[in-house]
DNA sequence: GCCAAGTGTGTCACTCGGTGTCAATGTGTG
DNA sequence: CACACATTGACACCGAGTGACACACTTGGC
């Protein structure tokens, strides 16, 4: 980036390639099967070279799971949008119902490549993989949220450690199980219904904040768990 | 296998094998990083050809994550072998405490393996996917022992119908978080009394069973949660 | 002892994912 | 026009993984 100019313009020409590179890919594979289907053909639908696909996308699976990726960055910032006075339970629901609406505003775009993901084991691993790292983002984010702040050198491995990666998991886990019973129907059942259903399920241990914390919006904070220091 | 009696013979030379790579396999990659050995020496120091390598696991991340499959089957039968009576998280917390305990006693051996897997982007995502295979066996035995028959056909999308896959995913994120912190720290950490302390935190959630299950263990199981049917 | 049949293994050749290198091209700046 | 910089294609290369074939070795029957 020499000048100031040619970033507008570079950078347009980049993202065009990378839409045509996604939109062989997802046609593709959606069509014929991951395995199917070659990095080469990919490239050569999107008129570039297999090299020029890898300058854009670290591997064959990224294609595909970039696609969904977004979701984890909004997720972050859906988080830590939410007015802290909300109880986790209904932060949590709102942040991993914001990805998910869009999954159903754009059902016809997002089932195919849901269902190509959730049923492909090589990219429901690395989406998995993916899953992770939103947890681990979500569980600085809600530590520092609720006053919980990790030290960064002493990992203490108390009670009051383990809670922000397990209500994070938590959240995901009904993020997982909505994004699979939506994948394996026929697109018609309301995402956010089911959200809803699963996390007035988690919604009691996802209040259940131990330690010292203090969360407006809940009538008691009972700080039931802490055996075992 | 013309013979009878050559099943047990050849059977032995074939764990044999199988040993003799694990052992090589788990030997060079926790020394050197996964990336930095190739098959080609794994088989060597094992003494045998690449081919054979590929003939006893299905690819490189198989040799590691095969080392802690053996938890997965292990957890379906323990789960399956807790008395009725119990309430879920109770239950559940055995389940994974049985393979997570077997880690801490065996520490010399798992520790390595288990860090190697979980800060290797190319094993996580394997053990993950793995995770999520268990998740299901998890949650058709735990919907078998509460009486809730999935009906294979119409999988309805009820509240009811969410619960198992929830319930079996919030075990795996106390497994997962458990096994995180452990091989953080420098395996001096109690398994046992990390899953204690994260059943803590889920028993709530774990024990609100929906619809009409009775619990016999659970002194209250708030039936709270069911709304957007 | 010899000869099937079956199984495990090594070798070779090959495909494909992924990376490093270099030369060519294009684009914006002085 | 000359210069710097970014992007690309072409090529070579490595390693994972697979298919095919030939060569052992074991086992059982004659």
């Amino acid at each position: 980036m020499s000048s100031p100019s040619d970033i507008p313009m570079a950078q347009r020409k980049r993202q065009l390639v990378a839409n045509e590179l996604t939109e062989a890919a997802l046609q593709l594979l959606a069509q014929r099967g991951f395995d199917a289907v070659t990095v080469d053909e990919i490239a050569a639908v999107a008129g570039v070279s297999k090299r020029t696909f890898f300058r854009y996308f670290a591997s064959k699976e990224d294609v595909v799971v970039r696609f969904l990726a977004d979701m984890g960055n909004g997720m972050r910032a859906e988080l830590a949008a939410r007015p802290a006075a909300e109880p986790p339970s209904v932060a949590l629901r709102h942040t991993v119902a914001v990805p998910l609406a869009a999954c159903g505003d754009h059902a016809e775009r997002a089932l195919p490549v849901v269902r190509l993901i959730m049923r492909t084991p090589a990219l429901r691993a690395r989406f998995l993989e993916r899953q992770a790292q939103w947890r681990d983002d979500l569980s600085v984010e809600l530590a520092a949220r609720l006053g919980l702040e990790a030290r960064d050198g002493a990992e203490a491995a108390a009670p009051a450690g383990l809670y922000p990666g397990l209500a994070a998991g938590m959240a995901l886990v009904a993020f997982d199980a909505v994004l699979q019973q939506w994948s394996d129907g026929d697109g018609t059942a309301d995402p956010a219904g089911l959200t809803d259903s699963a996390f007035a399920v988690l919604a009691a241990s996802l209040d259940a904040v131990p330690e010292r914390v203090v969360v407006p919006g809940a009538a008691d904070q009972g700080r039931a768990a802490n055996r075992t220091a």
